[in-house]
DNA sequence: GCCGGCCGTGGTAACGTCAACAATCCGGAG
DNA sequence: CTCCGGATTGTTGACGTTACCACGGCCGGC
């Protein structure tokens, strides 16, 4: 097996070419002879030759990879997002390199980061809206992911709000008086936008809404905001805003004697993979990952290579993505 | 602000020295002089110089970036350690780039892939054990989590057999005659270990396993394995190779009307983050997914720094760490 | 007082690639 | 037959960094 790497000259070499149509045929130009391409082929292939991206980087100013901004990537939608991203990328042919914010300090750090190792642009899931601009002003390429809109970057979403409202809907169509809300945390742009939804709906049936609990998207939380709530009203249809708290209140419930949905309605949001096991089985509002991070790779990219100053078409593209409701037993 | 990019040869101009003791002090070498040194950073400073990874990834040949394949990053225990991996290399100063395995037919692709992008090692999780022989001996530094020994490679995880035997005990000793396992697909380590543990249990206790029902880690497969089980014995202990599958065995337990724990007793796998929000609250076997990461990242870098050809000191470091058991009510 | 050696520093080249330009070859037009 | 233009191919740097070697100055030892 060679020992050193292989090399555009070495490859030249063996075809009997300069090296510059070696770079000609690994970046198929057009102006080469099919014969010559032939022969340069063949010895890439013999060689086993690899372009080296660190050279071309250096020589272009261009990384061919992307960055991945997060909070954390042990949640759900999160995951899923990179899970989605990572794959949109590769079949673009770009690298994904990963970067979450661990520490609160570490914030600053994190784009400051991501820039030394020079990627050609970056994709920011949800949570550290806050920071992309100044990432962006900063001359960072970025799409963000459940954002509010800004002028800086390009903006991709789930439409929370639709979900929220066809949520609440579903419920009031089932004759339900009102629905009680389980909100996210204050902090989260999704969670106040499914929160708006939910009011919208209320407002439309001509409803007055309680005051929603809160949790913080874990299920324990949804588990002691559903006591806290149950201490003061008895409600018969719950819109918890993601899935994971919904599991939490179906525990509360239970543990209160409630059946569901007989007693009380439960719908959720996300469908996560486990949703159709819990006891009972949970109607939700399936968020598409997958073409939100197809989408988002799509735009970041063609971002980047129509070139120019980040500035030029700045919020190009975005889109919103409407969840769908998946009916199972708890509503 | 500036247009171009700072380089070392700009801070060199300002701070009155050679590019070479700029470079010195941004690695800091010890060989430069205090005073030197410290107007070379305040240049630096002013000028808001970052080093060009792409620029010392050709010279040096390290693009201090490390890889991490798996299969799909979109299950809990991947994402948790995609996430610890993830932030024990930034503190070390390695990026991360993540490679998934989509398609079946890219599975060659990806250390092809991994390789170009100049990654200085990888880390590889479980599923793809078979493929990472391939590339070890084409000259990948690797470190694989889950996999069974190969000196080839580091390996690095959890103490699967030990968790299982754990498990198993606790039930016996609750009184139960005998356990039932509702395992994972054939075709995973862990899985394979997990079931090897509850086998030697019960042969440590004398009693003889029943054939283990059989899912693929989805909370899905986990209620169906059930029903089928449940159609020829009815057992009093059940341990599941995943909270996943044991969240899927809950349901159709309480859907055959059988109450947990009085009727039958339950552990999981995993420690989830919903687990204790499950009805019951899963008793569960803990990972430490931090400590796993950690060390697969401190491992890889050992490997690497300490230069050297792959096979010089093979499986060194590789290290199993054992699981907690998690009491909860199912069990 | 001379010499060897260490310390701090600078100069030069090279890592592998690609952009710009120069050179060559061909056929066909004038 | 010469000249022109298009199509292919080659030559020459440069991207920003670091490895290697060389240089001047200072120290202590003889």
């Amino acid at each position: 097996m060679s020992q050193r790497r292989v090399s555009m000259a070495m490859v030249a070499e063996r075809a009997g070419v300069s090296g510059q149509t070696v770079s000609r045929v690994a970046n198929d130009s057009p102006k080469v002879d099919p014969a010559t391409r032939a022969r340069v082929e063949q010895a890439m292939a013999e060689l086993g030759y690899r372009p080296n991206r660190a050279a071309r980087a250096l020589r272009t100013g261009r990384s061919q990879t992307l960055g991945l901004v997060a909070q954390t990537l042990a949640t759900v939608g999160n995951s899923r997002m990179l899970q989605s991203v990572a794959e949109s990328a590769a079949s673009r042919g770009y690298a994904l390199t990963v970067v979450t914010l661990g520490a609160e300090a570490a914030i600053d750090q994190a784009f400051d980061r991501l820039r030394d190792q020079g990627v050609d642009g970056a994709i920011v899931l949800n949570e550290a809206t806050a920071l992309a601009r100044d990432a962006a002003s900063a001359g960072l390429r970025l799409v963000v992911i459940d954002s509010p809109p800004d002028d800086r970057f390009t903006v991709i979403g789930t439409d929370h709000a639709a979900g929220a409202r066809a949520a609440t809907v579903h419920l009031l169509a089932a004759g339900h008086r009102t629905v009680h809300h389980l909100a996210g945390p204050v902090d989260s742009f999704a969670a106040a936008e499914r929160e708006r939804g939910w009011r919208e709906a209320l407002a439309a049936a001509g409803v007055a809404p309680d005051e929603p609990a809160r949790g913080d998207w874990g299920s324990e939380s949804g588990y002691r905001a559903l006591e806290r709530m149950l201490r003061t009203v008895s409600p018969t249809a719950i819109f918890a805003a993601n899935d994971q708290m919904a599991l939490g209140a179906l525990r509360a419930l239970a543990d209160s004697g409630r059946r569901v949905p007989e007693d009380v309605a439960v719908v959720g949001f996300d469908d996560v993979a486990d949703a159709a096991q819990y006891q009972p089985p949970l109607t939700t509002l399936q968020q598409d990952f997958d073409a939100l991070g197809e989408r988002a790779v799509a735009a970041l990219i063609a971002r980047i290579e129509q070139g120019g100053d980040s500035s030029a078409s700045p919020a190009a593209g975005g889109v919103l993505i409407e969840p769908r409701l998946v009916r199972r037993r708890s509503a």
